[in-house]
DNA sequence: CCGGCTGCTTGACCGATATCAAGCGCAATC
DNA sequence: GATTGCGCTTGATATCGGTCAAGCAGCCGG
């Protein structure tokens, strides 16, 4: 019953334009829940009956293909929502949502949803726009995967990890969570082995600096200048 | 000042739980416009004015990357929204969308989206509902590019519009709009050769029959199961 | 401190699909 | 009814990146 305390949560898109009281309306509804690394928040397929607010951590959103290949649909850094499912229609979980970190969560039941917003109508369009980025950063996604190389698309795909959890270092700025190079080409849509080539190449030339499932980026300008070369532009 | 037919909107998603009253009032302020083939409802970069339900027609929507690279969104069907922009807190079009055939939008401005929404919460879920349905079906063309091969994921295309889209005919299912191997190509992530090169080895096959700028299914079912194939299932 | 798992690397090969290139034919326009 | 353009087809060739295969190495658990 350890309420929870309004100041972690007040900057939150999902909050904006609430007052004290609002807030504390919303969050006496929420529990706070420790969630291991490597261990489910909600698994996909699952019937939907909480969604949730990253506090600590960070969680990866992944989705398996009924032939069993899998690929990640975003990583969630502390301050987003994840598991909103009910809110656009569904009753179970489209992904599995995975700690990949030691995280908390605050978790509300999907079935207080309805009445949440009919007392609070800025909840939904506060979700409404998270929502659209969403959709936003996924149409980047399909272009990128349309029009890009393959080292393009990791480049980019680096660029926004570190954009998004990037922590700085002595020597550039680290991806603060483990990653691996199979969770990279499951964001890209490639394979293991191509990224692993593509990252030897990268580090030898010292744009970055990598090791088992870390990756700091030495020189991210240079990798913005990759990432945005042409198809066929050998100008290096 | 002509006044739009409550009937002909009453079932849409985006008005689902408004009674007659309520439609009315928010159909006032709304315009009837006519839209020609091949002209733009709205322009990618443009500032996000208006948004639109489709009442008749059909409407592709397209973006064009920093490099000129060309991608369809999606088509939009007849009931559909189109341009919300401002909804998902833009306040550019993201996105180009042009009618295929000739067409009639219902537009409202988008300074009149947050009165709408006050007065009309429903709006905002509605929209809601209907964005976190896009962005699965965008997660679904993410998940189909990186797993899938060109042969599947056109199958899958096609058999997407003419769900969508079909009409029925003596020789099967048409897609009942103008589209273009072009189109398919840039709704795939392939180019117009290869599928111009697929859609003739199906259709000597006899499962689809197809001319300029049409195609209909001759046997869908064939098609379904070509789009289901494992990569390197030979068993035909 | 040792063993084994899991993540990573690297080479060789191959194949799906893009690219390059040429030409065809329907259909709209004047 | 002629003309022209646009959408489509089809061949030849190139190549990116996937697949197959083998081995290495950091790290955790005992």
């Amino acid at each position: 019953m350890a309420t929870i305390d309004i100041s972690l949560v007040a900057k939150l898109p999902l909050f904006a334009g609430f007052d004290a009281d609002e807030l504390d309306g919303i969050l006496q509804e929420a529990r706070s829940i420790r969630v291991a690394k490597n261990t489910a928040v909600f698994e996909q397929g699952e019937e939907a009956h909480s969604f949730f607010v990253l506090l600590h951590g960070h969680v990866r959103a992944s989705k398996v293909t009924p032939t069993g290949e899998q690929i990640v649909v975003r990583y969630v850094a502390p301050g987003e929502t994840l598991g909103v499912a009910m809110a656009i229609g569904l009753a179970r979980y489209p992904a599995t949502a995975t700690a990949v970190d030691d995280s908390i969560v605050l978790a509300w039941l999907s079935a207080a949803w309805p009445r949440l917003v009919e007392r609070y109508p800025a909840l939904a369009t506060n979700t409404l726009r998270t929502v659209g980025t969403r959709l936003q950063e996924t149409h980047t996604r399909v272009v990128e995967m349309s029009t890009q190389q393959v080292e393009q698309r990791i480049a980019h795909a680096l660029l926004r990890l570190a954009k998004q959890a990037g922590r700085k270092v002595e020597s550039g700025v680290a991806i603060d969570f483990p990653i691996s190079r199979q969770d990279i080409a499951q964001m890209t849509g490639t394979t293991l082995h191509t990224v692993s080539r593509l990252l030897s190449g990268w580090e030898q030339k010292g744009l970055i600096e990598s090791g088992r499932q870390k990756i700091i980026l030495r020189e991210p300008h240079q990798l913005v200048v990759l990432a945005e070369q042409a198809p066929d532009d050998t100008s290096s």
